[in-house]
DNA sequence: TGTACATCAGTGAACGCGCGTTCACTGATGTAC
DNA sequence: TGTACATCAGTGAACGCGCGTTCACTGATGTAC
């Protein structure tokens, strides 16, 4: 029998392309297909829908995603580093695979809805550990949520900021400014 | 003749309901139309193509948008002080018509490309402000782009946490708090 | 006030199209002997 | 090494469906006289 492992892979990789660059309801199977150089009923071996190969792309990269990112949280340690090792993260993330952040961005409010109560997801996990630092007395103590969003939004508008060319350089080299105005908001 | 206007405008406000509540894709001419109370066809009497439907909801709500905070950047006086008031007008905006607002985050990204360069757009002439600020030594210098960023994300986060429930207060009554978290970041 | 007419918001049936999916099939390749 | 066989990745044609759009039409309502 053919291996079809290479084009499996190819499937996820030109989908998560196409996906990010159009939308998911504007590619079709057929799209997919004819960028990987196959017949859309190839994809139908490989997955059972067009949504599960969309669910399969979105529960993988978000469970590796939030894998890592709780990782640097957990760490022990002062939270002021852990929020630094963690924003950096975030922005090695974005410059190593630009196309897969996107997409989970992109994503997001379609397969969120199942996943926002998890207490696995990182955006819980960060506001845990807020919590912690702010009950210990190591930051002063604010509106919780309010002071995870500054956060998780600043580090997102920049990569939007990136995404639609008003920042040019790579998150990577920006990491210690975004790490300033994170460390601003929290102190 | 019958009179329209009172049917066009149901038309609008139903269409922005459920492309907020579904996303613009999975919502048919049909669905709207059925939420109005009228057949498809109807929808043709008052637009030329669902496109034109979309793009008139997006223009007119981005132009109105874009016309009062620009009205509020421009007053004449500190810089923190119209930072301040444009973020308070950001969370009235949010709060008098979440579903427009959400609307308008929603499309943006399929609309934008289009308006990214205008000189009429709210970030452009927030960035111009905040550089005009730096230049004068109202605020210290640092990277303009990061800097609007930051801002940008830390008040339209805190509008996606509303919208997921992590946040439960209307936008209005965090005002202060997000003024503050804003501030931080320029000053 | 009553009648004739023009306007056009709204209808209903039909359309062509592209979509996601299915399925009987082919044929390249790994394995057994 | 050579042959027979099993596996299954990939094919191609066909499908039913729901979509956005069109168009000849109806009939309620405002206007002119």
């Amino acid at each position: 029998m053919r291996d079809g492992t290479a084009t499996r892979e190819l499937f996820c990789t030109e989908a998560l392309r196409l996906f990010v660059e159009r939308g998911v309801d504007a590619v079709s199977v057929g799209d997919i297909a004819d960028a990987v150089g196959r017949r859309k009923s190839t994809l139908y071996v490989h997955w059972t829908s067009k949504e599960a190969l969309i669910h399969e792309l979105f529960t993988s990269g978000y469970a590796e995603y939030g894998r890592r990112l709780r990782a640097v949280l957990d760490t022990p340690g002062a939270f002021t580093e852990r929020l630094a090792a963690l924003v950096r993260l975030i922005c090695c993330l974005h410059d190593e695979d630009t196309t897969r952040f996107k997409f989970l961005l992109l994503t997001q409010h379609g397969h969120l809805a199942r996943v926002a109560l998890d207490a696995d997801n990182p955006v819980e996990a960060l506001d845990r550990a807020l919590q912690a630092a702010m009950d210990a007395g190591e930051i002063p103590a604010r509106n919780t949520a309010l002071t995870t969003a500054a956060v998780i939004g600043i580090v997102l508008q920049a990569a939007t900021f990136r995404t639609y060319g008003r920042i040019t350089q790579p998150l990577g080299e920006l990491a210690d400014d975004i790490v300033a105005l994170c460390l601003k908001v929290v102190q």
